[in-house]
DNA sequence: ATATATTGAATGAATATTCAGCAAGTATGT
DNA sequence: ACATACTTGCTGAATATTCATTCAATATAT
């Protein structure tokens, strides 16, 4: 009803275009099927591969809705901005890291040494340890000293999985009398851990199995009495 | 009757004392006294500065000439673009590490295990480990996947090193038949030491010496004929 | 018909880059 | 000594570019 300006005859000749061209393909992204959680949760996909292919600097909201076959427009709309679609990226990451060594957690045994030998084995788990979503947390480590928020998402680890490693490693002493201080123990597994995310991330022929090999030969040489190659005594 | 100046805020007063600056012994960083070398290094270490505290998204032309207390176009004249200026930082950066530790290998004596010892403490020395640097570090790991100039100068520990932990491994191995495999203990060692400086930079109140401490206590266990906590035996 | 999702052109803010000009030094001529 | 032209480091306003954000128009679903 609303009468236009003589230059929008364009326009409307151009979106006709595009209406029908996404007609012709896709149901599943265009159209409106999707519901609002269900397009929240492209975006935060088209979002970590744009971080994994281009770092953080060079991420735009173009690229992302570019990658996730939407408009322009479209992340302003189910995230209020950038920022936001950032911090709820980020927050998606680290859901899905502590979900899956919870879950890996609950699987294990009730020896401790299992639990331990499980928790390593999950950080090296193909669901966890792609180089397309270590590519992503890396982008936001380096942003992360100098931002509050990604900082608290970002200790990849937290808080409760490293005081968990803790009291692991300090039961595990207590079971055989080894003679090393826990913490440190801990620390130093938990920071190869990260290194060895770090080597497969940057890619020198690196393989998650090697990766993985290197952290079992650590276990079985710290902890003899509970570790072989094969798994936990 | 020395002319000061740290604070950013008096920019027009400082450039105004650019002459009385000249006669007085602060003609090192103003006047036209500096060599072109010397107003690199001096924006060089600007950009450190800039990345530890801002970040790499946020590391701006302006913030870093600011940062070096001089105009906005000087980063311009100096290196011919801002890619430019940080790829320098990031050469200079990996010289100074790969100087420093030939240094200390130098200085280590002849025994193999002397040899990893001082590589081990060379990392965690003051020179190198500072929180300002390590941020700077961590900066560029977030952009290097995406570029391979970034990368091929990031791989912190770069082929040679790698090298180098792999050949004094396996000669450790060979004169105390340890039964492990030299390339998995030495990509295990290498890891953990770029995961403790993860640590240190995004810290949690872990100190240079907690995580010296951690991988010497790796050290010791690894390799029980050659090492003690005290040093080499 | 109304509400909701989506589009994409327009806007504006941030910032890298350019460049004409200034000033401090230097060389040459008188 | 002094003057003149020339070089070099530097400045900062102007320009160009990139990109997040906005919003009116439009499409789709209920």
């Amino acid at each position: 009803m609303t009468v236009v300006l003589s230059l929008k005859n364009k326009k409307v000749a151009v979106r006709m275009k595009a209406v029908s061209a996404a007609e012709t393909g896709e149901n599943d992204r265009r159209g409106r099927k999707a519901s609002k959680e269900t397009r929240r949760q492209q975006l935060i996909e088209a979002t970590i591969d744009s971080l994994a292919k281009r770092g953080y600097a060079e991420t735009t909201l173009a690229d992302v809705a570019d990658g996730a076959g939407l408009s322009r427009g479209i992340v302003n709309f189910h995230f209020e901005s950038k920022e936001k679609l950032l911090i709820a990226t980020l927050q998606f990451m680290a859901d899905e890291y502590a979900a899956h060594w919870n879950a890996a957690l609950e699987k294990a045994g009730e020896a401790t040494s299992s639990k331990v030998w499980a928790l390593v084995a999950a950080d090296f788990d193909r669901k966890i340890c792609t180089k397309r979503k270590l590519a992503a947390w890396c982008a936001f480590w380096g942003e992360a000293k100098s931002r509050p928020t990604y900082q608290a998402l970002c200790g990849a680890r937290d808080v409760k999985y490293q005081d968990l490693i803790v009291a692991l490693c300090a039961q595990l002493k207590a079971e055989a009398s080894y003679s090393y201080d826990a913490e440190t123990i801990a620390l130093a597994l938990s920071a190869m851990m990260e290194g060895l995310w770090f080597r497969l991330m940057m890619g020198d022929g690196l393989t998650r199995e090697k990766a993985h090999a290197a952290a079992v030969e650590y276990l079985v040489t710290v902890f003899p009495g509970h570790m072989t190659h094969q798994g936990p005594k």
